[in-house]
DNA sequence: GGACTGACCAACC
DNA sequence: AGGTTGGCCAGTC
């Protein structure tokens, strides 16, 4: 039996290097249009190995606990194109959710 | 079991 | 354009 959070970790841990997804677009996947807020739940719980950093706002705004600079360095890193307001380019890199680029 | 909270989101003022 | 409110779901007190 696996809890919505716990199903917000396999999706994550699924997400291809490259591209990002929004919480509302995960929770959305699991089936919970405005679940929003459990997948941030499932995020503050930081689990290990997860890269929570290609988690980031419905606008492409990086949050979470503080760290916003250091996840945008791990995005850049990782080759996620960033606009000149310091938001990820969701509308190069957005997630469809169906297709694992996987390395 | 009721109430509050929360790494959200969108609508409304 | 920015602040507030409601709503959702799950976890914690």
């Amino acid at each position: 039996m696996d809890s919505f959070y716990q199903q917000v970790y396999q999706l994550v841990a699924r997400i291809p290097k490259g591209r990002v997804a929004t919480y509302g677009q995960l929770a959305w996947m699991l089936g919970h249009p405005r679940g929003a807020r459990q997948v941030g739940w499932a995020m503050r719980h930081c689990p290990d190995g997860l890269p929570w950093q290609r988690v980031v706002m419905a606008d492409g705004s990086i949050t979470g606990g503080g760290y916003e600079p250091l996840r945008r360095m791990m995005l850049e890193e990782e080759g996620i194109p960033f606009l000149p307001d310091g938001r990820v380019d969701l509308g190069a890199c957005r997630w469809d959710g169906n297709e694992s680029t996987d390395e």
